[in-house]
DNA sequence: CCTGCCTCTGACGTCAACGTCAGATTCGAG
DNA sequence: CTCGAATCTGACGTTGACGTCAGAGGCAGG
């Protein structure tokens, strides 16, 4: 059982993000009767997941209708069509991503026989 | 020789992103007596370059500081630094979105077996 | 000469994922 | 009990790459 903080610390977000993806529906979490919120550990591994998938260029609507997927492994025609999207989505960045990486070697392939 | 609405449309990109990118030092326009702008055909090229940078997650900035290198060839050592920065950044990327991807295949699987 | 499209500058609007600040509570160590 | 640290809600601020709108001027065909 986690409270904010040490989640943060343990996931490598800050505590405004945690409140935010409550906020986006990504995260629930059990109240103290004080109110304050209370996470299992699985959550660390949970939040970062999504720190990837932001990272991928994922929005928070997407992340919340792909949960579904995610939890329950069963999934609608809609749900399967924007899997393979985002699956797709990503691989195109991956091959521009090295088509950049191709070019910025050659410069300083180039940059280092002429200085 | 391209007025800029030939220049959008040819490089795939917005008026607005054209004068954007002069605003931020990208690309230099001749003028004509009224004060049009007008381009080079060698312009779509690198406008192109400008957004797979961007895709890159390069910053204006960023693109800004590597022009030097870009255009002349030669490099100081701060150049040459962010130049290695930038290529391991993109690298660091792309092993991130192969993990992302894997386990986004891996629901796909998952899903496949449970519809 | 008229007209409809293109271009200009300048300025405010947008969107996402948070950062930051204020003011009020709550927790926990001593 | 006390007091500093952590947490709460609510709301406004930030950043980057443009979108969008207003008002004015330029350009080509008929």
């Amino acid at each position: 059982m986690l409270k904010i903080g040490r989640l943060a610390e343990l996931s490598g977000v800050s505590v405004r993000a945690l409140r935010y993806y409550e906020e986006q529906g990504l995260l629930e979490s059990e109240r103290t009767p004080a109110g304050q919120r209370v996470y299992q550990e699985s959550a660390v591994e949970r939040v970062r997941f999504y720190q990837q998938l932001y990272a991928a260029g994922l929005t928070s609507r997407h992340i919340a209708r792909l949960l579904p997927c995610i939890d329950s492994g069963h999934t609608d025609a809609d749900q399967r069509r924007m899997l393979r999207e985002q699956r797709d989505r990503i691989q195109a960045k991956m091959d521009e991503l090295a088509s950049v990486l191709r070019r910025l070697d050659e410069l300083i392939d180039l940059t280092r026989t002429h200085p």
